[in-house]
DNA sequence: GCCAACGTTGGC
DNA sequence: GCCAACGTTGGC
């Protein structure tokens, strides 16, 4: 079992959009180290955290499921659509995606700066100067340690 | 709205 | 294969 943290501007798609839907596929991913990982790692019944970012409230706000396994993101065919890749061909898809799974929301954001706070996280990919991976590993350790603060 | 950090692109 | 230019991310 692994686990995750996955990133999303709640202006986008939020916690309380996955509440409601329950199951969503994580469509738009244009980053080949991100796609990686979906592609490769993540497995059905992985854990991850949804942080939102972008926003007033940046932080970790709840806990989905890996759904279903990665598959090609079609979205990258579709020439109308936000994250249309002319050089991803339906016979050799450059770009992957996974479906999410609701799971719950965190009783309180797990804010940025209160995460920055802490020694035992430092070695986070999150709290990295400069990452921009909308998809990264989260360790056991952490996992659990950030879920203690909730 | 600003801007640092990073990834990607494309000319050479 | 290098690297400058550019676009994007995302915190502030």
């Amino acid at each position: 079992m692994q686990y995750w943290l996955m990133k999303s501007e709640p202006s986008e798609f939020s916690i309380d959009d996955l509440k409601r839907v329950k199951v969503e596929p994580w469509d738009g991913v244009r980053n080949y180290q991100a796609r990686n990982m979906m592609r490769d790692d993540m497995k059905k019944g992985d854990l991850a955290f949804l942080y939102h970012s972008n926003c007033d409230e940046i932080g970790i706000v709840g806990v989905m499921t890996i759904a279903r396994e990665a598959y090609p993101d079609h979205t990258a065919f579709d020439p109308d659509d936000n994250h249309y890749d002319p050089k991803s061909d339906p016979d050799n898809p450059r770009w992957f995606m996974v479906d999410v799974r609701y799971k719950r929301k965190l009783k309180r954001v797990i804010t940025l700066n209160e995460l920055k706070q802490h020694r035992a996280l430092a070695d986070m990919t999150l709290l990295r100067k400069g990452n921009r991976l909308s998809v990264m590993s989260v360790t056991r350790k952490q996992w659990d340690y950030i879920l203690e603060l909730e």
